[in-house]
DNA sequence: CTGAAAGCGCTAACAA
DNA sequence: TTGTTAGCGCTTTCAG
């Protein structure tokens, strides 16, 4: 069997002997269209093997059931995790999604204009800010972007991230409560939203105690070995040594922590905290032992996929940021909180 | 300003004056049209915001420029890795990707049945054997497969795999040098090709030496925890001890080698040899330091990419099977090999 | 180099 | 319930 071309409505239509709209009809669910023709229609489409043609639908229908994925931060520990639960929660609501990669912001703008020449119904960006003229020629097209892992900054877009006000604030109290001073605070991206929050509410905290300070802030730190090397660094200035230092990533911070151990005979937790964030398996793991905090990564996408399904579906509906609250989980690499304060009730 | 609907080639082509094919030459690279006019187009063009259609430029030149990839393995400790390079090596390549995701062989099925209906250029699957079905359907429609980490057993199917029968004969040929006798081996999926071709090969070499055997098998084992855990269970029965363990997964060998340490106060590798099987970033960290298998993830992406891109472009081309040799990194968990035996040169 | 016109395969009124 | 007809926005002959 040599089918030079795939089948269209059309050629059903001819086997079945009824019109192309009816063919439509038939893959159209809750189309009015008699059960015996049905029948007829579905006969000729197996034995021609025929499959709507999407493309062709959306043209007709001017939507494509097309969502844009844009994401940037592939080191992300939860990388695969996110991509799987944003894929799997949109295929539930009968969307595909285009992928595309960026590293610039540039790429980011070009990514997104991409989606628009492919008619997407929405767009969701992992861990990236596009400029006001992307978002503006979004809002122009009506089509809505959900910014995952952003604090809702740019115009016409909406954004599920975590308070990072408030984990900041809460990490710095309980390491005063457990009679930390002087601190250190270690990031992958100073530009990130979350991290200027957090270490602005870290500020604050310090700023109303008086021996409390911020004693270093480095960036550009990712990863285990970054971490690994970081330490050294950091311990090597024995007038300016931390005695906690608070991690952008867990992997960072277990680096850290390998670090102390092999090198520095530094004791974790009586010479120094540390505290990690994003909670990671190895994080969890006896040897490790990493106070960290846990962030709701899965009910961000779900809130991040109703927002942007909700945009889609109404696209009167105003652009929302949420913010969830991260936990801090305190283990053995910051010293026991004392009695008193846990649990004031 | 108040858009209600995007502008079209037709709303350029009246603003700028000329026909709306002109219009389309203009932004078709390469067609004939002269410089005055492109430039009056491009000049509308901004003016309105104007972005051609691509879903209409599918219908039209009957080839969507989509992709399809199919991604079944979340878990793999690479996968965020893979996607980024699949994604991005395809977007140079001019093509955008829909990705979805599929556990069960069913529902790999249905995700290939709907990449059609979107009309993709070609599907690349990672990690999952479509049906027979499926692959003639998409013979049919000259719709070019590839399946990257499956060997070549599917019709119509191109692959991209690792030479899994060699790097078996390796192993087992090494832990024979290094002394070692009995073989236990751990895996995720039993039902992997790799999985299996490495065990038979394992198999064929003890089968020739008198004292070597493989004392037992066991599968679903998946996972730093499960292989803590698993460890425990192997050591139970002292009359069944391997004194060499090979895992189809570098976490789960890591498990292993923390219970070996924390609770069993085995060896290693004295009385225990480990191999895992990907060299994820930990294995090689020193306190780790675990002897494992190297895959060249890299090549084998660019390899299935070009692949599928040659697929798409020459429609007559034969699907091709690829084995790539993955390479064993001996370090500290198995013991030093031989001097005899190194470069026999 | 440019315009007119005929599709691509489907949906969606509108009649019948 | 069905058929007819007119698009959806673009590409691509074919003339000019």
């Amino acid at each position: 069997m040599i089918n030079r071309k795939r089948a269209n409505s059309q050629d059903v239509a001819a086997l079945a002997g009824v019109s192309q709209a009816t063919v439509s009809r038939a893959f159209t669910p809750g189309a009015s269209i008699s059960a015996k023709t049905r029948q007829k229609i579905e006969a000729a489409a197996t034995k021609l093997d025929y499959q709507p043609n999407i493309i062709a639908r959306s043209l007709s229908k001017r939507q494509s059931k097309l969502i844009g994925l844009l994401f940037t931060n592939w080191t992300h520990p939860k990388a695969a995790d996110l991509l799987k639960k944003i894929t799997e929660a949109l295929t539930e609501y009968g969307y595909k999604i285009i992928v595309q990669s960026a590293a610039s912001s540039h790429q980011t703008d070009d990514a997104l204009r991409d989606f628009l020449q492919y008619q997407v119904d929405g767009v969701m960006v992992f861990s990236a800010n596009p400029s006001s003229e992307v978002t503006t020629e979004y809002a122009r097209a009506r089509t809505p972007i959900v910014l995952l892992n952003r604090t809702g900054l740019a115009l016409n877009t909406s954004s599920v991230s975590i308070d990072a006000t408030a984990i900041g604030r809460h990490i710095a109290t309980s390491l005063l409560d457990q009679a930390h001073r002087r601190f250190a605070l270690i990031s992958a991206d100073p530009e990130s939203q979350i991290v200027i929050k957090m270490t602005k509410a870290i500020a604050s905290i310090t700023a109303e105690h008086p021996d409390a300070e911020i004693i270093s802030q480095r960036s550009g730190i990712e990863g285990y070995e970054a971490g690994f090397r970081e330490i050294r660094s950091i311990w090597s200035n024995p007038d300016a040594r931390p005695d906690a230092v608070i991690c952008s990533a867990d992997n960072t911070a277990l680096g850290i922590l390998a670090g102390c151990k092999q090198h520095l005979n530094i004791k974790v937790p009586e010479d120094l905290a540390v505290i990690g964030l994003g909670d990671i398996p190895p994080s969890g793991w006896k040897d490790h032992n990493l106070t960290t905090v846990k962030i709701p990564h899965d009910e961000m996408v779900s809130k991040a996929v109703e927002t942007l399904i909700a945009g889609i579906e109404d696209s009167s509906l105003e652009p929302q940021a949420f913010e969830f609250q991260a936990q801090l989980i305190l283990r053995g690499t910051t010293r026991p909180v004392p009695v008193s304060t846990e649990s004031p009730l």
